[in-house]
DNA sequence: CCGCGAATTTAATCCGGAGTCAAGACAGTC
DNA sequence: GACTGTCTTGACTCCGGATTAAATTCGCGG
């Protein structure tokens, strides 16, 4: 009777095992993402994993073990993906160019790489408190990226100075969290959603003119550009 | 053995009757809201309505019917309360002023009337078919008022060029549709998150060009207005 | 091809929540 | 003070879904 083991030499397997425990993961993340926690059912799990639902149990002592491994995952996928991509900026990159790529980093994720960071979203309220009081650590630290995000922005002066910048940040997790819901890959490449939405966000939060019409609208009508 | 009556006189009663089941609709709404669909049990909407849990089968059929009514008036409030203050509005407004009197509207009710209309909006997707068939007319005919709000502003030119109109329509809507989620009555009033929303949104669709020179912006580039 | 543990199934149990029902209690009304 | 509408009390059924127990198959090293 044994708790499943890990691969003899290496540790990343590709186990049968550890395979099926992926399978059971990621249709768990599915059913999650769709149907939310309490309307998940394990048997629903197995299915779409084409397992019995007590083969469940050989990999994880209990439903909301299941559930909190999905969310917990999901949740530390998002961060750690924006955090790499946000590492790899120059330094020098301005603090609106950073939200412009942490914007793509987090959509992507969320849109593409799929069901485990949706789910973690979508479902962080209404999960019992035990596994919800898990995610806050990430919660508060995935808020604090996009508070320095923001703030870097208002302290160059890139962010349209009549935005109370707390609010700011939930309406920009807001629009991006909120994707998944309407998102349907059929309807056209996630990239062209990206755009949108980072066009979309910028303006929002910099209010100013965009520098590539700054010039024709300076020609236009030279008076009046500065923000009020 | 009586299906409640309504009163006699008069139709929008103030009944003993007619205010034990707006208890009971109101505790269904916080508790939908809270805890989802499938999370919500029958025992505590009758317990936060202060009713014993048979008590509820005096006035609806059964669960579903009950949480139906609750999505449903929610729906319908918030979409007639939208509606009403759309029509108040002079005729010769510019479109984008509509938008902000529309956004103002949606985030009064989801944040202040609210629960009915936020726990429609939380759970449309986790709904059972039945229920969720019932709610998309009024999902359509939301859609639709938002559609042309933004097409709107589009065809005035006061829409920035390099927008979607479909995508601006759901991100504008995700923005709304996200605050129940961080709202917290208690850290500041509505009106200062309205106002704020406002602002986020029209530059957010509007690029932030000031009234004076958006006639040069229309002019620059008047491509992109097509209504995918 | 045997044996043994890992992996998984089949069958059984357990529990909570929806829904029912009958018999009252209590309030207001005529 | 009888009547009706509004609930409470306290069962009790029923079912689906989580969990457990026992039995079975798979797959590999010997």
């Amino acid at each position: 009777m044994g708790r499943p083991r890990a691969a003899r030499g290496s540790s990343g397997a590709e186990n049968k095992s550890s395979r099926t425990r992926a399978r059971i993961l990621v249709a768990a993340a599915q059913l999650l993402d769709r149907h939310g926690y309490a309307g998940t059912r394990l048997t629903e799990i197995a299915e779409l994993a084409s397992v019995q639902a007590p083969a469940l149990y050989y990999y994880f002592p209990s439903r909301d073990a299941l559930v909190e491994q999905v969310v917990l995952s999901g949740q530390a996928t998002i961060i750690d993906h924006v955090v790499g991509v946000l590492s790899e900026l120059p330094d020098d990159l301005p603090p609106i160019e950073r939200v412009r790529e942490a914007v793509a980093a987090h959509l992507r994720i969320v849109l593409e790489t799929s069901d485990f960071s949706s789910a973690a979203l979508r479902n962080a309220s209404q999960l019992p408190e035990p596994i919800r009081a898990k995610l806050v650590e990430g919660q508060r630290t995935y808020s604090d990226i996009w508070r320095g995000l923001v703030v870097a922005c208002a302290e160059a002066g890139q962010l349209a100075p009549d935005l109370d910048v707390g609010l700011a940040r939930m309406f920009v997790l807001g629009a991006l969290n909120w994707a998944p819901q309407w998102f349907d890959p059929d309807r056209g490449p996630v990239d062209d959603v990206i755009d949108t939405t980072q066009r979309f966000i910028l303006h929002a939060l910099t209010r100013g003119v965009p520098d590539d019409l700054r010039d024709a609208v300076a020609a236009q009508a030279p008076a009046g550009l500065e923000a009020r």
